[in-house]
DNA sequence: GTTAGCACTCCACTCTAGTGAGTGCTGAAC
DNA sequence: GTTCAGCACTCACTAGAGTGGAGTGCTAAC
């Protein structure tokens, strides 16, 4: 086949002045929500030509898919290859402006309490900051290490297994025994527990505590193990926390896009499943079908890893419509991740 | 002043027809959430007579305020003294399907784990019976009596508060010392709080432990009171827990109204003290403006308290449009908070 | 390759009936 | 005095026609 191969332009850079226009066209059509003509793309910086020449190559955009149209005489609105390429080659680092970027040192400033609390805060913040959606995905604690293992008797036949992290982080699990069981044998199963589980993290306890069969183990102290081994399997060990569900209703005016989304949020395993894959595959940014969730298909989302202790641990993740801010959601999630890593770590040391 | 009184009329009891006639276009409008006409009221029962008998009636229901148009040639729809009369004298006591039965059985049945996991699940389970946003307001810990006190140390300078309850939360609070505390200083503090504190609630402990200038406390003691007498106190101790927050896209065609609802949301405190307004009001309806939120004008509130161990501690919250169903809604709220009730008395006892 | 000019397209808006669901009123029947 | 058939009336909703304007694609000239 010796004609021009279409499948190619996928990796070909735009020439200059394409590039211009598309950048314009998408800045544009960001802030304004409408069609751009190709009147108003004239006066971009990198266009010094006339509307004619404009719409040529905005004819051009078209045909390799980067803009598309409404309908025959409107102007011009990106597809999800054209904010692919706007994000990829196009948007500058972006930044927040002086006053977010005070919210965001007040925040950290004052910011104490439960880790729960603080994360809960963070998305509030981070909607705040885009005007999107924010998710944040609390680390796991399958790598934090056990800092001490307890057991406190709720009546004659309960307990309450209370394991602290070094993170910082508490988790519990109520145990149910066949027998009466008194403080002395809850404290000496507690002791055993200790020797076989401290200082090891949650993933290793599964891995290296014997489950059962071992002869010194009494009746107790099995329970006990099991309910160690039962920790943080639960909820997969990760939770999240959705802030400024609001900006949804506010970014799109059909309410049964609004309605499917929020169905989306609701399911927080899917939503942090998502943000994974997209941090899997390597991306920042998923921007409409990208990450092939269906009901987000008018949505682009943007991730940031959290690193606690130069591991990548936790994720915040900014969903918004394809038209979002991709500069400003990138930079506020790079910043906000960042000092949030930064607190997580000093709060593990 | 000889002439009738109309604002009499707000106790006075409808007569037999108007009562299946407000019942008629209450049942019907809720249902197809269009204006009914008086063709439309006809066929229901305790309404044997003509349409334009009908239409006399419900001009006098319009007078007395329980019935309005939303314009001259249109049916009516209920006004939020309609609902409130339909609430309070012509709805049946209302019942949930079997199906939703054996949802609420089966759920019950299958909960276990930590408390907060399973009042989150309790308000999937509202919003999937009633297709309202369910809100789940967590037992107040302020009354229950604390079983465990503890000090875990998470490095030379800082130590965890571990505090288990009889409710089974666990409640935590980071201390940080100006000196280096080794872990025999730790427990030895330890011991200290728990003398002071075990047996106590968190309320008792705020006035009965005495803050500091006793001279047995030594500073790492102080620290750990004046965390102790912390606790609880930073999210006035009650979490709140939102399900099916979709349901509010679903309910109105107007974004702008979705938005708004979903911003009050989000906002917790206003949520919680809502909730309790209502009830300390002594309803457990609250339709329209009668609660005082406005962006929440176009809404009614179900609300019903969740008894452990005789004391109303929680709350539970149905938000829906003013047509929601309400037998179904008060239903609903009624056997899942009984049943939660149950639930989390077992555990604290 | 660029551009002014021009014909064309099609949405958004307005205006105008026409339709129909629903009303209020009236006068007669019970 | 309550009920009700009949009737004129109201008004949202819909469809169709006309208009303005924003925007396009094409073409011929530079």
């Amino acid at each position: 086949m010796p004609t021009t191969d279409d499948s190619r332009i996928d990796t070909a850079e735009l020439d200059a002045r394409k590039a211009a226009i598309l950048n314009a066209v998408v800045t544009e059509y960001i802030g304004s929500a409408q069609p751009v003509g190709s009147q108003h793309v004239v006066d971009a910086p990198g266009v010094s030509v006339s509307s004619a020449t404009v719409r040529s190559d905005m004819a051009a955009l078209e045909r390799d898919g980067f803009l598309a149209q409404p309908h025959t005489s409107a102007g011009r609105i990106p597809t999800d290859k054209g904010y692919r390429f706007f994000v990829d080659h196009l948007a500058g680092p972006g930044s927040l402006d002086p006053g977010g970027r005070h919210q965001v040192r007040q925040f950290f400033d004052h910011a104490h309490g439960e880790i729960e609390q603080m994360l809960e805060r963070t998305s509030g913040l981070l909607a705040d900051l885009t005007d999107c959606t924010a998710m944040v995905v609390g680390p796991s604690h399958e790598s934090a290490v056990i800092r001490s293992v307890q057991l406190v008797g709720m009546g004659s036949r309960q307990a309450l297994l209370v394991v602290v992290l070094a993170d910082g982080a508490v988790q519990k699990q109520s145990i149910e025994f066949g027998e009466e069981v008194d403080e002395a044998r809850l404290s000496d199963a507690a002791a055993r527990l200790a020797a076989h589980s401290l200082g090891l993290p949650l993933t290793q306890v599964r891995a290296k505590v014997p489950s059962t069969g071992d002869r010194s183990t009494d009746a107790v102290t099995a329970v006990g193990v099991r309910a160690l081994r039962a920790l943080g399997a639960a909820d997969g060990g990760e939770h999240l926390f959705v802030g400024g569900s609001s900006r949804m209703a506010a970014a799109f005016d059909a309410v049964e896009t609004v309605r499917s989304v929020l169905t989306i949020l609701e399911q927080q395993l899917v939503v942090v499943t998502l943000l994974r894959d997209i941090l899997d595959t390597g991306l920042s940014v998923a921007i409409g079908t990208e990450h092939g969730v269906e009901p987000l298909a008018s949505c682009a989302i943007v991730v940031m890893p959290v690193s606690v202790d130069g591991v990548e641990t936790g994720t915040i993740g900014l969903l918004g419509p394809t038209r979002m801010n991709y500069p400003l959601a990138l930079a506020a999630a790079r910043v906000v991740g960042d000092r949030l890593g930064e607190r997580l770590s000093e709060a593990s040391r």
